[in-house]
Parts: structure tokens; sequence; C-alpha cells
DNA sequence: ATAGAATGTCAACACTTGTACACTGAAATT
DNA sequence: AATTTCAGTGTACAAGTGTTGACATTCTAT
């Protein structure tokens, strides 16, 4: 809590992280759009790592994440008509995140000799480096209110889309139909959210547990692109 | 709501869907037992029917549970000492109807020319028929408190576990290891909770998505399937 | 019959919640 | 230089929250 011993009526919004340098009596200016977005952003932020602790995003209030982000709840109303535009900005964000995986895989290094192993290992460090989206995203997809379900499941469509794509052009499964790779692409996405939600549970000095984890889903997605390769021999 | 003129300071829990026999001047005497656990299938029954609207469990409030279980809040302590243990009981009863499941299929007609249409047919059927507890299960095993989580978690290991005991009994894909098959049927399960998810969203008078829906379950079970047998061949 | 446990009731508490209203002071516009 | 905009402030209110404590009635066991 920030004591505000001037009682000015104006309170620079502090992140929680305390990156923001302090106001003080020197403050550079700053103009009034940027700042607006800085707080905007504190709110998202906020949100998030509330979602951390406590259980999930359909549970917390707007007070709460106001106070989180360091502002006073009415000024949560300058941003977001309620806690549900909140929420579908957090899908929204939460989507970029996505699709910024699939940028990063298509121009990684490609290990042809265990591409799964490799694929997973990096999907699970982007899943711990940005832990609260993947927390948000796969939390809500089937538990939030449904206008934020519905923005999730179509973003998560989106995403299986663009994979599909991906997977075309890297002529992987050549001769599956676009309509097929799509569909195999939506049980690999499943399996990917699914493994997200595992991997951010996991306890965490316990490697061996992690181990498994991985293992296991290589071995899943390999029966997947096993299946898959079938597939197109029987037509 | 009842309003209880004579105000006798008791009152008979009322189901919302009024099964219940009235308390009317003659009642018939009810074992204290069976009436405790009548009001405590009342509470558990109201905390999945107000699941059904408003979004999700967490966003429940002990005393709206109460309410719509026609109970004061306070009676609400004699059963559970909070929202968490009622949540942990809608677990255990998720659990048991995702055994009845494995159960029903066990005993069921065997169709073999279409094996796994008819078994997503069935599927989907048992999930219409178990609305609420699917929405639980498959809505908080993501979102809800760690707690709740983690006894899902079990539960569907559980199920998942004796899925695969049922494949090898029935001596589909011979010579798969069990720890293989449970891979297997983790994946299968996965697939299947996602799918309640997309069921239970179905827009109500809009036969071609469901269809849709039914057919893609179907591919993706397949793949999952080919995929096994191919692993049974390369070991 | 009588005592006790159990299952409910009501009233009250100290909080938190969402939202409305009137405000302030700096940035942007004129 | 004067004016307008607008992202922030504080106060207030009605409604809802979890939980406690003191009763009431009824089943059950001594």
């Amino acid at each position: 809590m920030v004591t505000d011993v001037l009682n000015t009526g104006f309170e620079v919004p502090i992140r929680g992280d305390a990156t923001g340098q302090e106001p003080s009596a020197r403050d550079e200016v700053e103009s009034r759009g940027s700042r607006k977005q800085r707080t905007r952003e504190a709110l998202l932020e906020a949100a998030l790592r509330l979602m951390r602790e406590g259980s999930s995003f359909t549970g917390l209030s707007l007070r709460e994440v106001a106070r989180e982000a360091g502002v006073v709840p009415t000024a949560f109303y300058r941003h977001f008509r309620g806690m549900d535009e909140l929420g579908l900005a957090l899908v929204e964000e939460g989507g970029v995140t996505l699709r910024r995986l699939l940028r990063e895989a298509r121009r990684g290094p490609v290990d042809f000799t265990d591409m799964i192993r490799s694929s997973v290992l990096a999907y699970k460090r982007y899943v711990e480096d940005n832990r609260l989206q993947f927390l948000f995203v796969a939390g809500e997809r089937a538990g939030g209110s449904p206008v934020i379900r519905e923005a999730i499941r179509r973003e998560v469509t989106h995403f299986t889309n663009e994979m599909a794509q991906d997977l075309r052009a890297l002529n992987a499964l050549p001769g599956l139909s676009t309509a097929t790779l799509q569909m195999i692409c939506g049980l690999v996405v499943n399996s990917m959210l699914n493994a997200a939600i595992d991997i951010l549970d996991l306890p965490p000095k316990r490697p061996d547990l992690e181990q498994e984890l991985v293992e296991n889903f290589v071995r899943q997605l390999r029966v997947i692109f096993l299946g898959a390769r079938q597939w197109q021999e029987q037509g």
C-alpha cells in the first residue's frame, strides 16, 4: 500500500514488481496516452498475477485487481467496462502469445533426429516462461464466463489452423487434406494445452516428475503422428 | 421461496425440481440420517444447478448455494466445512459418474463394425444425460482451486487406469505394455473431456454442428488408435 | 420419561463487493 | 494564455459475503 502523505489526490500506479521508476520531483514528462496504456497494462498484469495464487480468473473481483495494480477501483472503469472486458483483453494477449510460439518454432533449429522431443522441450520452456498467460488460457478455456470461453475457443481454433498450415508448408504428412490436418492439429493442440496445465502444476523441485511428464507427452505426440501417417496410407 | 406462515422455525429443504412431497400436516416420519442426507444432496444439486447458468463453481458463494437449496446459510455448515469441501464431494460424485460410464460401456452392445463411432455416440448421450457433472469436472479440472484440481486429477487418473485395464481385457491392442496402454488412454481421456466441453457448449438447435463435432471426434480417436496399433509393431 | 445429540432456525457482526457522483490537476487543444 | 479533456482521486451506498452465537424442534438412546 502506498502512503500518500501529501494527499495530492494523484498517484502514479505502481506495478508490483516495482520496475517503474519512482515518481520523483524530477519527473520526465510522459504523454497522456502512454501513461494510460501503462496503467492498462498494470491492470492486466495484476489480474494475471492474482490468478497465480487464488484459483481462477472467475473468482477475481474488480476491486482486488485495481488494488493489486495500485489504482483506485473507480479508475478501473477508465480502461474496461468490467471484468469481462478485461478478460477479453487477456484472451487476446494470450492469443498473441500462442501465435508467437508458432513463429519461434517456425524459424527454430530443426532437429530432424528427434523432432518431437525437442519440440516438447521447447514448448515446456515456453510455457514456463509465459506461466501466467497459459494459466489463464488453459484455465478459463473450460471454466470461465461464456463470453470469455467463446473468445478463447476462437483463439485456439485460429492457432490450430495456423499450425495445420505450417505442417503443410513443412511437408510433414504429405498427402493429407487440409481438413484432415486441422483435425489432427486439433488433437495436438488439446494435448498441448492439457500438458500446459500439468507443467504448471508441477511441484517445484521434482526433476523426476518433470522428466516423466515430458516423456509421456512425447509418447502421446508420437502416437498421434504415427496415426496420422497411417491415415494417409489408408486414403 | 416457501412462506412459512406458522413460523415453526423448521422448514423442510425443498429441491428446485420439486420432487419431494410437501411437508403436509400428515408427515410420515423420516429418520434423521436420511433427512440429513437429503439436504446434503440438495446442497450438492443446488451447486451444480447454479453452475449451469453463471460461469463456474469458483464463482459460487456459500450463501447462494444454501439459498438455492432452500436452506439457511448456517445450515450449510452442518454438512460441509466450506465450499471447498462441497467441491470435493462433487468431485467424488463426478468420479462415480465417470466410472459408471465405463461400467455401462463394458456390458454394452459391441458393434465391431464401427466400434469407435458407436462409442462416441454413446458417450455424447451420456454427457448430455449428465450435463452438470461433466460441466463441473471438465470446468474445474483446470480452473478451480488447487485442492479441487488435485482431486479431479486423481479421479481422472483413476478413470484412465481403469480404461486401460478394460482395453487389455478386451484384447484390443494386444502386445502393448500396461504403461503404454495407460499413456494412450490418457490421450483418449483428454480428448473425451475436451469433447465434453464442446458438446455442452453446443448451441441447442444445430444438428449440423452436432454431426460435425461427432465426426471430428470419431476421426481423432481413429488417429489415436491407428497410432497405437502402429506403436505395437515398432516395439 | 428424560436427557442428549443432531439438524435446522434467526439475528448480528465486520467485511467486501460493484457502481455512482463530484472532484482535481496535468496534458492537449485551441 | 485560456479552455477543454480525461485519467486519476475520495466519498458514499446498498447489497452481498463468511462466520459466530444463541435458540428451537425433533429424532434417538438411555
